[in-house]
RNA sequence: CGGGGCGUAGCGCAGUCUGGUUAGCGCACCUGCUUUGGGAGCAGGGGGUCGAAGGUUCAAAUCCUUUCGCCCCGACCA
């Protein structure tokens, strides 16, 4: 039992918090809505980036960088998009000790200021398709902030593409959110349904928005990750247009697509514990931790660190990598040392004392389950490999049985209102309103519909509300 | 931005209502001894001028005014 943190079902935001602190992932900084990503926690981004990466590159993207500060005008020209964004636009006004004529904003997402760089950019259909991605920080002012799922400055990634059919630009809309399902899946052990967003939950300025959702610990909803299609929107607005093959001109068509380091509280919130984080081993940059265990300096010495450090070293030739630590703590006493890593979310920790050597075996405990296990040295490294699999599978079949086991199905607006409030979770339901029905139901339950499953795209009934046609729709109360 | 709460040691708090000698306590930290396989025990020790500014008073953490910041609950959002 942790005596740094407050049990879950005691209070979830405070457990959420003492995890963090417990695994110092991040601190709250000087500056209003903002944090510090500490090394440990930053590891992690540095681990979701180096999957998304990968997948953008394989799928034809190039990363490139824009300003921060956007001409504050640029956001005027697509009405929605203004709209949308103006509430939480930051704005700097003064530079060099002069007031500035016209004030720049500082990007909360970059639609304008890359329209009218593509705008310069394309001519003709040969220079289509613009396949983009940038990794940066973005802002948006915040009136209440939480650790890395909504602080007023966050680092993500946005890919903004541009394509000479509507075709070709929804294709690749369902393209990258099918990349952010893989990704998100395999590598971060978190469940996902991919959907489309309602009316009322669109991106300003998007024609369609669509979402890959989670479902949390505490069984409300997190977007951990969207894609946009953007029409003419933004075509329109900054005039990128195109020559095409008939000599005719035309505009582009626009997708924009991002995830962000809310996915690190995505991780958090969906597998860790009372006793702290749970990393996937995916995620983890240190996977394995040996912790050499003796009250004799001797047999510390000359016997089991030059073991835990052979082990080591094996170990992460077999798994590719510096992912395998050895605890040298030996000032410590060993029920400390394990809690330090128990908290940090280690998948895997190696126990090896005198018992050990002698018996030639190593203490395997899973981080995810506390099972132990003694494994011969001769066995460890394919042995290891096999658990780590194994806690990677076991926590994205955990996340997913339990995702399941709180979705329920609303056939009336009184069901839906009687589930919400019972069971909480995620409640499937026809639905055909509008953005004020949505607003009605928000108000009325504290749910939001969350997106319209694409494997029910054509799961059409009666609206609970309306009693209009409308499509299968998932609600659940959201971060 | 509305409602509530809080700023006293690194963290968590007491003290404030009923001003008064060197501002306390727990955890953490440092030293020593004993311990050591899921967060040890004892002893000793270092560290704060009480968010900031102004005022009242012989005297202010405590009373008054102003101000800054943070947290929680709502409305808005990756």
């Amino acid at each position: 039992m942790a005596r740094n943190i407050t049990p879950r079902s005691e209070n979830y935001s405070q457990w959420y918090l003492d995890v963090i602190k417990a695994a110092e992932l991040a601190d709250y900084a000087p500056v209003r809505g903002c944090m510090v990503i500490r090394p440990t926690g930053y590891a992690i981004w540095e681990q979701i980036q180096h999957y998304m990466d990968e997948a953008y590159k394989k799928t034809g993207h190039v990363n490139a960088y824009f300003p921060l500060l956007i001409p504050y005008s640029f956001f005027n020209k697509e009405a929605e998009h203004v709209e949308g964004f103006a509430p939480e636009v930051a704005t700097v006004t003064h530079a060099g000790g002069e007031e500035l004529e016209e004030p720049y904003a500082i990007r909360p997402t970059s639609e304008t200021i890359i329209g009218y760089m593509y705008s310069k950019w394309v001519h003709s259909w040969r220079d289509l398709p613009v396949l983009i991605n940038q990794w940066c920080n973005v802002m948006r002012w915040e009136k209440r902030s939480r650790l890395f799922l909504r602080t007023s400055e966050f680092l993500w990634q946005e890919g903004h593409t541009a394509h000479a059919t509507a075709e070709e630009a929804r294709e690749e809309t369902l393209k990258m959110l099918e990349v952010y399902r893989q990704v998100i899946e395999d590598n971060l052990a978190l469940p996902i349904i991919c959907g489309e967003k309602t009316e009322g939950e669109r991106f300003p300025g998007a024609v369609n928005t669509y979402t890959c959702e989670a479902m949390m610990s505490d069984t409300k909803a997190l977007q951990a990750g969207t894609s946009h299609f953007l029409g003419q929107n933004f075509a329109k607005a900054f005039e990128i247009k195109y020559q095409s093959k008939d000599g005719g001109v035309e505009f582009c068509w626009t997708t924009s697509w991002g995830t962000s380091t809310r996915l690190i509280g995505a991780i958090i919130m969906t597998h860790s514990d009372d006793d702290g984080l749970i990393l996937p081993p995916r995620v983890a940059t240190t996977k394995v931790v040996i912790v050499p265990i003796s009250q004799d300096e001797h047999i510390a010495d000359d016997i089991l660190l030059p073991k835990a450090k052979e082990l080591a070293a094996k170990l992460n030739e077999e798994l590719g990598g510096l992912c395998v630590a050895v605890d040298t703590r030996f000032d410590m006493r060993p029920g400390d040392r394990f809690f330090t890593h128990i908290q940090k979310g280690v998948p895997l920790r190696i126990e090896l004392g005198e018992k050990e050597i002698n018996a030639g075996k190593a203490r395997c405990v899973r981080r995810d389950t506390g099972e132990a296990a003694d494994v011969a040295f001769d066995a460890l490294c394919p042995t290891v490999k096999e658990l780590l699999n194994n806690i990677q599978d076991n926590l994205y079949n955990r996340a997913k049985k339990f995702r399941l086991e709180h979705t329920n199905r609303a056939n009336s607006y009184d069901e839906l209102k009687a589930i919400l409030e019972e069971k909480g979770g995620f409640v499937e339901a026809y639905f055909g309103g509008t953005p004020d029905d949505e607003r009605l139901i928000k108000e009325e339950t504290g749910a939001t519909p969350r997106c319209i499953p694409l494997t029910e795209a054509n799961n059409i009934g009666k609206c609970i509300l309306t009693g209009k046609e409308g499509p299968l729709t998932i609600f659940a109360k959201a971060y």
